[in-house]
DNA sequence: GCTTGACCTTCCAGCAACTGGAAGCCCTAT
DNA sequence: ATAGGGCTTCCAGTTGCTGGAAGGTCAAGC
Protein backbone atom coordinates (compact mmCIF):
# COMPACT_ATOMS: atom_id res chain seq x y z
CA UNK A 1 0.00 0.00 0.00
CA UNK A 2 1.26 3.42 -0.45
CA UNK A 3 0.82 4.71 2.56
CA UNK A 4 3.86 6.88 2.57
CA UNK A 5 3.53 8.57 -0.43
CA UNK A 6 0.17 10.09 -1.08
CA UNK A 7 -0.13 10.62 3.20
CA UNK A 8 -3.43 7.93 3.39
CA UNK A 9 -3.14 5.25 5.81
CA UNK A 10 -5.42 1.72 6.10
CA UNK A 11 -8.06 1.69 8.46
CA UNK A 12 -5.84 -0.43 10.32
CA UNK A 13 -3.33 2.00 11.09
CA UNK A 14 -5.87 4.78 11.62
CA UNK A 15 -7.21 2.57 14.45
CA UNK A 16 -4.02 2.09 16.33
CA UNK A 17 -3.50 6.07 15.80
CA UNK A 18 -6.94 6.70 17.32
CA UNK A 19 -6.87 4.31 19.85
CA UNK A 20 -9.73 2.37 18.78
CA UNK A 21 -10.31 -0.67 16.82
CA UNK A 22 -10.93 -0.88 13.36
CA UNK A 23 -14.69 -2.55 13.59
CA UNK A 24 -16.01 0.34 15.24
CA UNK A 25 -14.44 3.10 12.99
CA UNK A 26 -16.63 1.06 10.08
CA UNK A 27 -19.48 0.97 13.07
CA UNK A 28 -18.62 5.26 13.50
CA UNK A 29 -19.09 4.82 9.38
CA UNK A 30 -22.07 2.77 9.50
CA UNK A 31 -24.40 4.74 11.86
CA UNK A 32 -23.18 8.30 9.82
CA UNK A 33 -20.94 9.87 12.80
CA UNK A 34 -17.89 9.96 10.02
CA UNK A 35 -18.45 10.67 6.32
CA UNK A 36 -17.34 7.54 4.13
CA UNK A 37 -13.94 7.10 3.94
CA UNK A 38 -12.26 7.94 0.96
CA UNK A 39 -10.67 4.11 -0.54
CA UNK A 40 -7.55 3.15 -2.61
CA UNK A 41 -7.26 1.85 -5.82
CA UNK A 42 -8.02 -1.47 -4.06
CA UNK A 43 -10.66 -0.33 -1.97
CA UNK A 44 -9.36 -0.04 1.38
CA UNK A 45 -10.51 2.63 3.04
CA UNK A 46 -8.14 5.71 3.08
CA UNK A 47 -8.09 8.29 6.21
CA UNK A 48 -5.79 10.91 6.08
CA UNK A 49 -4.21 12.48 9.34
CA UNK A 50 -7.21 14.56 10.00
CA UNK A 51 -9.70 11.80 9.61
CA UNK A 52 -7.53 10.68 12.52
CA UNK A 53 -7.91 13.68 14.45
CA UNK A 54 -11.77 14.00 14.08
CA UNK A 55 -11.67 10.01 15.11
CA UNK A 56 -9.49 11.25 18.39
CA UNK A 57 -11.67 13.78 19.21
CA UNK A 58 -14.13 11.06 19.11
CA UNK A 59 -12.11 8.71 21.16
CA UNK A 60 -11.62 10.87 23.79
CA UNK A 61 -15.05 12.45 24.39
CA UNK A 62 -16.23 8.80 24.68
CA UNK A 63 -13.92 7.85 27.03
CA UNK A 64 -15.23 10.86 28.42
CA UNK A 65 -18.76 9.06 29.09
CA UNK A 66 -20.30 11.25 26.27
CA UNK A 67 -22.82 9.25 24.26
CA UNK A 68 -22.76 9.32 20.27
CA UNK A 69 -25.80 11.38 20.08
CA UNK A 70 -23.84 13.78 22.24
CA UNK A 71 -20.70 13.49 20.22
CA UNK A 72 -22.81 14.34 17.08
CA UNK A 73 -23.25 17.42 18.53
CA UNK A 74 -20.04 18.39 19.80
CA UNK A 75 -18.65 17.58 16.66
CA UNK A 76 -21.08 19.82 14.83
CA UNK A 77 -20.15 22.36 17.09
CA UNK A 78 -16.57 21.99 16.76
CA UNK A 79 -16.25 22.40 13.01
CA UNK A 80 -18.82 25.24 13.58
CA UNK A 81 -15.77 28.38 13.68
CA UNK A 82 -18.74 30.42 14.90
CA UNK A 83 -19.76 28.25 17.34
CA UNK A 84 -20.55 29.75 20.88
CA UNK A 85 -18.94 28.25 23.79
CA UNK A 86 -22.48 28.19 25.61
CA UNK A 87 -23.91 24.70 24.19
CA UNK A 88 -20.66 22.86 24.58
CA UNK A 89 -20.90 24.03 28.29
CA UNK A 90 -24.43 22.81 28.55
CA UNK A 91 -23.81 19.56 26.98
CA UNK A 92 -20.92 19.28 29.59
CA UNK A 93 -23.03 20.29 32.17
CA UNK A 94 -26.35 18.31 31.38
CA UNK A 95 -23.29 14.92 30.67
CA UNK A 96 -21.75 15.60 34.50
CA UNK A 97 -25.52 16.16 35.77
CA UNK A 98 -26.17 12.73 34.31
CA UNK A 99 -22.70 10.78 35.81
CA UNK A 100 -23.55 12.31 39.31
CA UNK A 101 -27.04 10.95 39.43
CA UNK A 102 -25.55 7.23 38.17
CA UNK A 103 -22.60 7.82 40.61
CA UNK A 104 -25.13 8.42 43.24
CA UNK A 105 -27.47 5.32 41.96
CA UNK A 106 -24.74 3.08 42.35
CA UNK A 107 -22.92 4.60 45.38
CA UNK A 108 -26.55 3.54 47.69
CA UNK A 109 -26.32 0.14 45.56
CA UNK A 110 -22.84 -0.36 46.67
CA UNK A 111 -23.67 0.19 50.52
CA UNK A 112 -26.61 -1.47 50.43
CA UNK A 113 -25.34 -4.81 49.28
CA UNK A 114 -21.56 -4.46 51.16
CA UNK A 115 -23.96 -3.99 54.25
CA UNK A 116 -25.60 -7.50 53.46
CA UNK A 117 -22.69 -9.14 52.49
CA UNK A 118 -21.07 -7.83 55.83
CA UNK A 119 -23.90 -9.77 57.87
CA UNK A 120 -23.44 -13.06 55.73
CA UNK A 121 -21.26 -15.62 57.64
CA UNK A 122 -20.10 -17.21 53.89
CA UNK A 123 -19.58 -20.32 55.20
CA UNK A 124 -21.60 -23.79 54.32
CA UNK A 125 -24.40 -22.78 56.60
CA UNK A 126 -27.26 -21.86 54.80
CA UNK A 127 -28.08 -18.64 56.86
CA UNK A 128 -27.65 -15.29 54.61
CA UNK A 129 -28.99 -12.01 54.76
CA UNK A 130 -28.52 -11.23 51.15
CA UNK A 131 -30.91 -14.17 50.29
CA UNK A 132 -33.32 -13.19 53.40
CA UNK A 133 -33.52 -9.61 52.11
CA UNK A 134 -34.33 -10.78 48.14
CA UNK A 135 -37.09 -12.84 49.73
CA UNK A 136 -38.45 -10.25 52.07
CA UNK A 137 -42.21 -10.56 51.84
CA UNK A 138 -43.00 -7.13 52.62
CA UNK A 139 -40.93 -4.18 51.62
CA UNK B 1 -61.47 -14.33 35.64
CA UNK B 2 -61.66 -16.29 38.35
CA UNK B 3 -58.76 -14.55 39.50
CA UNK B 4 -60.25 -14.93 43.50
CA UNK B 5 -61.93 -18.44 43.40
CA UNK B 6 -58.53 -19.85 43.08
CA UNK B 7 -55.89 -17.55 44.09
CA UNK B 8 -54.45 -17.17 40.11
CA UNK B 9 -54.69 -13.81 38.92
CA UNK B 10 -53.56 -12.19 35.17
CA UNK B 11 -49.97 -11.09 34.80
CA UNK B 12 -51.33 -7.46 34.88
CA UNK B 13 -51.89 -8.45 38.56
CA UNK B 14 -48.67 -10.17 39.14
CA UNK B 15 -47.26 -7.13 37.09
CA UNK B 16 -48.28 -4.68 39.75
CA UNK B 17 -47.80 -6.72 42.72
CA UNK B 18 -44.56 -7.32 42.13
CA UNK B 19 -42.91 -3.88 40.76
CA UNK B 20 -42.54 -4.65 37.49
CA UNK B 21 -44.05 -4.50 33.91
CA UNK B 22 -46.26 -7.43 32.02
CA UNK B 23 -43.64 -7.33 28.87
CA UNK B 24 -40.59 -8.19 31.38
CA UNK B 25 -42.16 -10.71 33.25
CA UNK B 26 -43.12 -12.31 29.58
CA UNK B 27 -39.48 -11.45 28.77
CA UNK B 28 -38.11 -13.16 31.95
CA UNK B 29 -40.70 -16.36 31.07
CA UNK B 30 -38.62 -15.96 27.32
CA UNK B 31 -35.17 -15.87 28.09
CA UNK B 32 -35.82 -18.87 31.17
CA UNK B 33 -35.43 -16.54 33.86
CA UNK B 34 -38.63 -18.09 35.06
CA UNK B 35 -40.42 -21.18 33.68
CA UNK B 36 -43.76 -20.97 31.39
CA UNK B 37 -46.50 -19.68 33.33
CA UNK B 38 -49.82 -21.50 34.18
CA UNK B 39 -52.68 -20.58 31.97
CA UNK B 40 -56.29 -20.05 32.48
CA UNK B 41 -58.76 -21.57 29.93
CA UNK B 42 -58.55 -18.48 27.74
CA UNK B 43 -54.61 -18.52 27.69
CA UNK B 44 -53.99 -16.13 29.51
CA UNK B 45 -50.94 -16.41 31.79
CA UNK B 46 -52.25 -17.70 35.17
CA UNK B 47 -49.69 -16.94 38.53
CA UNK B 48 -49.81 -17.90 42.04
CA UNK B 49 -48.68 -16.36 44.77
CA UNK B 50 -45.44 -18.05 45.24
CA UNK B 51 -44.93 -16.81 41.45
CA UNK B 52 -44.78 -13.06 42.77
CA UNK B 53 -42.83 -14.04 44.97
CA UNK B 54 -40.52 -15.20 43.09
CA UNK B 55 -40.73 -12.11 40.60
CA UNK B 56 -40.93 -9.94 43.62
CA UNK B 57 -36.96 -11.81 44.57
CA UNK B 58 -36.49 -10.86 40.74
CA UNK B 59 -37.07 -7.29 41.30
CA UNK B 60 -35.54 -6.27 44.25
CA UNK B 61 -32.80 -7.91 43.28
CA UNK B 62 -32.05 -6.06 39.79
CA UNK B 63 -32.96 -2.95 41.95
CA UNK B 64 -29.63 -4.02 43.38
CA UNK B 65 -28.00 -4.27 40.26
CA UNK B 66 -27.33 -7.54 39.69
CA UNK B 67 -27.52 -9.04 36.38
CA UNK B 68 -29.72 -11.83 35.01
CA UNK B 69 -27.08 -14.09 34.88
CA UNK B 70 -26.48 -13.81 38.29
CA UNK B 71 -29.88 -13.52 39.92
CA UNK B 72 -30.24 -16.91 37.84
CA UNK B 73 -27.72 -18.37 39.98
CA UNK B 74 -29.14 -16.42 43.50
CA UNK B 75 -32.45 -17.90 42.77
CA UNK B 76 -30.88 -21.18 42.57
CA UNK B 77 -28.74 -21.36 45.70
CA UNK B 78 -32.32 -19.40 47.16
CA UNK B 79 -34.22 -22.90 45.94
CA UNK B 80 -31.38 -24.75 47.20
CA UNK B 81 -32.82 -25.72 50.81
CA UNK B 82 -29.12 -26.67 51.73
CA UNK B 83 -27.28 -24.02 50.11
CA UNK B 84 -23.82 -22.76 51.72
CA UNK B 85 -24.13 -19.17 52.03
CA UNK B 86 -20.40 -18.79 50.69
CA UNK B 87 -21.31 -18.87 47.53
CA UNK B 88 -23.91 -15.63 47.91
CA UNK B 89 -21.51 -13.79 49.55
CA UNK B 90 -18.82 -14.61 47.07
CA UNK B 91 -21.56 -13.33 44.33
CA UNK B 92 -22.26 -10.29 46.34
CA UNK B 93 -18.96 -9.32 46.88
CA UNK B 94 -17.77 -9.92 43.60
CA UNK B 95 -20.87 -7.52 42.36
CA UNK B 96 -19.86 -4.96 45.00
CA UNK B 97 -16.25 -5.10 43.66
CA UNK B 98 -17.74 -4.20 39.87
CA UNK B 99 -20.27 -1.62 41.32
CA UNK B 100 -17.08 0.15 42.97
CA UNK B 101 -15.09 -0.35 39.78
CA UNK B 102 -17.94 1.65 37.77
CA UNK B 103 -18.16 4.15 40.63
CA UNK B 104 -14.63 4.76 40.42
CA UNK B 105 -14.55 5.14 36.82
CA UNK B 106 -17.43 7.48 36.88
CA UNK B 107 -16.02 9.91 39.70
CA UNK B 108 -13.17 10.49 37.66
CA UNK B 109 -14.75 11.24 34.22
CA UNK B 110 -17.21 13.43 36.60
CA UNK B 111 -14.06 14.99 38.13
CA UNK B 112 -12.95 15.44 34.43
CA UNK B 113 -15.79 17.10 32.82
CA UNK B 114 -17.00 19.35 35.62
CA UNK B 115 -13.14 20.98 35.55
CA UNK B 116 -12.95 21.66 31.61
CA UNK B 117 -17.14 23.15 32.28
CA UNK B 118 -15.71 25.64 34.84
CA UNK B 119 -12.84 26.81 33.17
CA UNK B 120 -15.81 27.29 29.64
CA UNK B 121 -17.16 30.70 29.84
CA UNK B 122 -20.02 29.16 28.30
CA UNK B 123 -20.92 32.27 26.79
CA UNK B 124 -21.54 33.66 23.17
CA UNK B 125 -17.44 33.05 22.63
CA UNK B 126 -16.13 30.25 20.61
CA UNK B 127 -13.26 29.70 22.97
CA UNK B 128 -13.68 26.45 25.20
CA UNK B 129 -11.11 23.95 27.22
CA UNK B 130 -13.84 21.40 26.67
CA UNK B 131 -13.52 21.05 23.17
CA UNK B 132 -10.17 22.50 22.98
CA UNK B 133 -9.26 19.02 25.72
CA UNK B 134 -11.08 16.63 22.84
CA UNK B 135 -9.19 18.11 19.62
CA UNK B 136 -5.92 17.66 21.37
CA UNK B 137 -2.98 16.65 18.98
CA UNK B 138 -0.88 15.73 22.07
CA UNK B 139 -2.11 13.05 24.54
C1' DG C 1 -77.55 -7.74 21.78
C1' DC C 2 -73.96 -4.85 20.67
C1' DT C 3 -70.36 -1.87 21.40
C1' DT C 4 -66.72 0.06 23.92
C1' DG C 5 -62.57 -0.24 26.43
C1' DA C 6 -59.26 -2.50 29.06
C1' DC C 7 -57.14 -6.36 29.28
C1' DC C 8 -54.65 -10.26 27.23
C1' DT C 9 -52.11 -12.96 23.27
C1' DT C 10 -48.17 -13.42 19.73
C1' DC C 11 -44.53 -11.72 17.02
C1' DC C 12 -41.34 -8.35 15.27
C1' DA C 13 -38.36 -4.32 15.72
C1' DG C 14 -35.40 -1.26 18.02
C1' DC C 15 -32.45 0.98 21.62
C1' DA C 16 -26.61 1.67 22.80
C1' DA C 17 -22.39 0.78 21.27
C1' DC C 18 -20.18 -2.21 19.84
C1' DT C 19 -18.01 -7.24 19.08
C1' DG C 20 -17.39 -11.72 16.86
C1' DG C 21 -17.40 -14.58 13.01
C1' DA C 22 -17.80 -16.28 8.22
C1' DA C 23 -16.54 -16.01 3.41
C1' DG C 24 -13.70 -14.03 0.39
C1' DC C 25 -10.25 -10.49 -1.81
C1' DC C 26 -5.46 -8.16 -1.71
C1' DC C 27 -0.68 -7.78 -0.94
C1' DT C 28 3.85 -9.17 0.54
C1' DA C 29 7.27 -12.47 1.54
C1' DT C 30 9.22 -16.82 1.10
C1' DA D 1 2.92 -21.23 -5.42
C1' DT D 2 1.59 -20.55 -1.01
C1' DA D 3 1.16 -18.82 3.55
C1' DG D 4 0.19 -14.89 6.47
C1' DG D 5 -1.89 -10.84 7.62
C1' DG D 6 -5.01 -7.28 6.75
C1' DC D 7 -8.76 -5.77 4.24
C1' DT D 8 -13.85 -6.23 2.46
C1' DT D 9 -18.95 -7.22 3.30
C1' DC D 10 -22.75 -8.98 5.83
C1' DC D 11 -25.07 -11.17 9.63
C1' DA D 12 -25.66 -12.30 14.39
C1' DG D 13 -25.15 -11.64 19.27
C1' DT D 14 -24.62 -8.97 23.50
C1' DT D 15 -27.92 -6.70 27.94
C1' DG D 16 -32.38 -5.82 29.50
C1' DC D 17 -35.82 -4.52 28.23
C1' DT D 18 -39.58 -1.41 25.54
C1' DG D 19 -42.86 -0.16 21.81
C1' DG D 20 -46.02 -1.37 18.46
C1' DA D 21 -49.12 -4.03 15.36
C1' DA D 22 -52.82 -7.31 14.80
C1' DG D 23 -55.96 -9.77 16.97
C1' DG D 24 -58.63 -12.59 20.97
C1' DT D 25 -61.40 -12.02 25.54
C1' DC D 26 -64.08 -10.19 28.99
C1' DA D 27 -67.13 -7.20 31.93
C1' DA D 28 -69.89 -3.18 31.78
C1' DG D 29 -73.16 0.04 29.83
C1' DC D 30 -76.93 1.32 26.67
Amino acid sequence: MNTQTNGFMTIGEAASRSGMPPKTIRFYEEIGLIGPAERFKNQYRAYSESDVHTLRFIHRARSLGFALKDIRALLALYRDRRRASREVKRLALRHVAEVDHKIAELTAIRNAIADLAKRCHGDDRPECPILDELDATTH
